[in-house]
DNA sequence: TGTTTTTTTAAACACTTGTTGAAAACAGGT
DNA sequence: ACCTGTTTTCAACAAGTGTTTAAAAAAACA
């Protein structure tokens, strides 16, 4: 009766395997419309048509369940961003990347993926934007997996506005993280506020709008005459 | 054994109206900071110091407790909105009043509640953001209570950019509202990113920057260059 | 093959969940 | 004082919670 180990040392794949990506990935989607709270573990069972008493043997507590799911995909996206990141600072060298280009490097993995054959990855960011939000233990969790990225983005943002008061910068990186967090969501409030004219799931309309817009945030809030202090 | 009655022919103040309060107000704080799923109604009852049984005599269900949290504050926001509106436009008259003074009359009511002496309404914002960006029931009761008069600041933005495409102007609220619903939240995520420099607490650093910020994002969402479908 | 390790099962654990019932305490009016 | 309606208490309900146990089954290895 030994809790399970890591299964794999590279390329083995053991019996136990399947099972656990039953588990995440009906945790994955569950969490994701539901929140931490808001689900059973034998509700994930059920859905993972598995034993209840798998999730404990795989995983240990409910909430290091719930770490395995955010943390299964994070190391991707990271990847994705730095390597977004380097390439428009290639293509713009020798001078600094447009604001623009650095909020489309940041935010294009994230569409790709979505757009991906891999419906999880929709679950996967809806939990993120849940995460994101949460008062309590979200924000360590974010910070954990997130932040050593989006501080490298912070960087290159505050090399393409060089005048920009840094507080600034953090604070239009916030609304840009808040306008992100709601549009993954995907609540339906749009659909039902603009009478079905736009819609929640709909992110090839969005992204567009959402790198404009917010590029026209980091830019106002880096003019002269922004709010200082 | 009934079903306690709106106590209200109003002014009359029964017994149970206190208890009705201290439970609203718990209520209010504890769903705000842990979730609808994450607070039980023996937490409640005994931050509100009275007994179990208490809510479901003076609220019936959970959720409808929960509903109840939501509504009280609602109309006061709605019109402190309409009020300011309204303000903003007879200022200008007989021209349209700016984008900016539009989105000002929009968040300047949630700034001056939240500043007041009453802290319940922080307690109450950040409850709001959570429902705003829940994905089963809470674009129901947000549409419910507060689309009517988002629609009519809809209408202003509209005739304050008369050529901007409706659905650019609807994707824009979509932006300002993930802004604002992540500012309520106080995460703390800002004030860890960047080192203690900003603060999720500061509303008086973060009002300024907000409406600045999204009016930027709303007009260049509204030139002819913007993203068209 | 037999032996050891990993995985799955089924049952139970102690405890909490939302909600209810009946009796008790309290209030106001006549 | 009495009666009346409202509010509060206390105990209990049935169902569900996360987690653990020990034994059975399956797989891996010799």
């Amino acid at each position: 009766m030994v809790k399970a180990q890591q299964s794999g040392r590279s390329g083995g794949s053991r019996k136990g395997d399947a099972t656990k990506l039953k588990i995440l990935d009906a945790a994955e989607s569950l969490f994701a419309h539901k929140g931490f709270d808001g689900v059973t573990v034998r509700q994930i069972t059920r859905e993972a048509e598995v034993d209840v008493a798998l999730v404990n043997y795989h995983f240990g507590t409910k909430r290091e369940l719930f770490d395995s799911v955010l943390m299964r995909r994070a190391e991707v996206v990271n990847q994705d961003r730095l390597d977004a990141l380097h390439g428009v600072s290639r293509e713009a060298a020798p001078d600094a990347p447009t604001v623009e280009a650095i909020i489309h490097a940041f935010l294009e993995p994230l569409h790709q993926r979505v757009a991906s054959a891999d419906s999880g990855w929709k679950d996967y960011f809806a939990l993120v934007a849940q995460v994101n939000s949460s008062h309590d233990w979200g924000g360590e969790a974010m910070t954990r997996y997130f932040d050593p990225v989006v501080r490298q983005f912070m960087v290159a943002l505050q090399q393409a506005l060089p005048d920009c008061p840094p507080e600034n910068l953090y604070w239009s990186y916030h609304f840009l993280s808040g306008a992100l967090t709601l549009s993954f969501a995907e609540t339906g409030r749009i659909d039902n506020l603009s009478a079905g004219m736009c819609q929640s799931t709909d992110h090839d309309a969005l992204y567009p709008r959402m790198v404009r817009y917010c590029a026209a945030g980091f830019q106002a809030l880096c003019e002269p005459a922004a709010p200082q202090n």
